[in-house]
RNA sequence: CGGGGCAUGGUGUAAUGGCUAACAUAUCCGCUUUGGGAGCGGACGAUUCCCAGUUCGAGUCUGGGUGCCCCGACCA
């Protein structure tokens, strides 16, 4: 990609009232920018990211042997009735009214209707274990969204549901998907804790659940966290412990952590199967229900908890699978012409390689910028090229989450990006 | 939903109730410059969120509305 044809103005200045510095360099940098209180369009850097991020989930959903779906985001309102959740729901329902004053609610999580899209195809213990699915914008009535992407009213989420026959398989499958999201988070650059929680309006509060959270400074969610064996447990489900010792290794003590939620995994029981009729006939002949589980990441919560994480005082440092672009070709005096050369021929060969290379040909803009504008981008490797560097033959490497300058041999460039 | 704060060129900010609403930045043009947001000159750009009111006079004061932010409550 071309840098100059790129669109993205990054910004010297934000209002003063973005406080988080991961939010923040989302708006300086232009990947992102704010519609409305938690409502935000994504620009083609945000966008990049937030694709990226969403092939890593959709790789891992489908090794563990999930299928892909897409369920409509218009949900009618007696489908939610059958349940009692179209008034109880909280977040509450976003709800609208058709031509013909029929109600429907905006989905902002899809129990209902893959139960009912699940009813017509699971009668028999042999249609069973199976998990599906979906990458989807969800909409959710939040009073207050806070944070930038860290809760919004509108967002992309995966939201997986799998059926079983028995509890047993059920925590089988969850344990699976429990690793898996893990993976995820550890592909994106995170260190992702498991947390005991409770279900609220989607499982039940009788349900057990766990929430996946990452260490921040100025996240929302507070959690108890043992430094011994890693057991962590979220606030609210204990009041006042800290200091106690951990239950589960009884050695170390609990500890408070600020954190932010990335996803959250529900064993939902029969909840759903009885309210909506999802029913299966066992290896005997009995009918029964089927017993689901649900499973849940926002993307753009990811890709905000990401930025939260990894920046410096300069921008933000995406994670080699994340990062909107591999390579950041940053030639300084472009107008030279042996500067120019030998950054195009560069640029060129890189892109036959497949490489993602984000290559700044702007020539309006000075060093400073440029180099500004790349920590801000925060892309993990930036190739320098100037009169200097090619004095000596060379280009100069930097990764972005280190200090350290390189310099490698022109010709030697290839090979060595592929070491 | 309770409490608080804010609203001024694209962006960030300034302006005792008083003259033509100021500065920075961005953008455009010219010259110059090229390793950490360069310099000089010029240009463009605002119904000061909306509606009422007080006043000789309102960006500034009062009332109402709308929007945004923060704290709390709530929360996948």
């Amino acid at each position: 990609m071309i840098q100059s044809k790129l669109l993205a103005k990054t910004k010297k200045k934000v209002a003063r009232d973005i406080r988080n510095e991961g939010y923040k360099f989302l708006i300086k940098g232009d990947f992102i920018e704010q519609l409305a209180s938690g409502i935000y369009n994504f620009l083609p850097l945000g966008l990049k990211v937030h694709k990226k991020i969403e092939e890593i989930i959709r790789e891992e959903m489908d090794s563990i042997g999930a299928q892909e779906v897409f369920l409509a985001a218009l949900q009618p309102k007696e489908l939610w009735e059958r349940t009692d959740r179209w008034n109880k729901m909280s977040p509450p329902l976003f709800k609208l009214r058709d031509l013909h004053k029929k109600y429907f609610a905006l989905g902002s999580t899809h129990e209902e209707v893959i139960t009912i899209l699940a009813k017509e195809r699971i009668q028999s213990y042999k249609d069973l274990p199976q998990a599906l699915y979906q990458i989807q914008t969800k909409f959710r009535n939040e009073v207050r969204s806070t944070g930038g992407l860290l809760r919004t009213r509108e967002f992309v989420m995966k939201d997986l549901y799998s059926f079983h026959q028995t509890k047993k398989d059920l925590d089988k499958y969850f344990d699976k998907v429990a690793q898996s999201y893990q993976k995820i988070f550890k592909r994106c650059g995170l260190n992702s804790i498991r947390s005991e929680a409770s279900g609220g309006t989607i499982s039940g509060k009788e349900e057990r659940t766990f929430e996946f959270q990452v260490k921040a400074e100025n996240g929302e969610d507070k959690i108890f966290l043992c430094a011994g064996c890693g057991w962590a447990v979220n606030l609210e489900m204990v009041q006042g412990k800290i200091g106690a010792n951990c239950p589960k290794c009884k050695k170390s003590s609990l500890k408070k952590v600020n954190t932010i939620e990335i996803g959250h995994i529900f064993s939902l029981g029969n909840k759903y199967s009885k309210a909506l009729g999802l029913y299966f006939v066992d290896k005997q002949g009995k009918k029964k229900p089927v017993i689901m589980g649900c499973y849940g990441i926002g993307l753009g919560r990811l890709m905000g908890a990401i930025a939260e994480v990894h920046h410096d005082s300069r921008g933000i440092i995406w994670s080699r699978e994340v990062a909107p672009f591999s390579l950041h070709l940053v030639p300084i005096e472009i107008s030279n012409s042996k500067v120019r050369k030998t950054s195009e021929k560069i640029y060129q060969d890189l892109q036959k390689e497949e490489k993602e290379v984000l290559y700044d040909d702007r020539e309006d803009k000075s060093p400073g910028e440029k180099l500004a504008d790349a920590d801000l981008i925060g892309i993990p490797i930036r190739i320098v090229i100037s009169k200097r560097t090619l004095e000596k033959d060379s280009v100069e490497l930097k990764r972005r989450d280190k200090k350290k300058i390189k310099l490698v041999k022109t010709k030697e460039l290839q090979t060595f990006l592929k070491s």
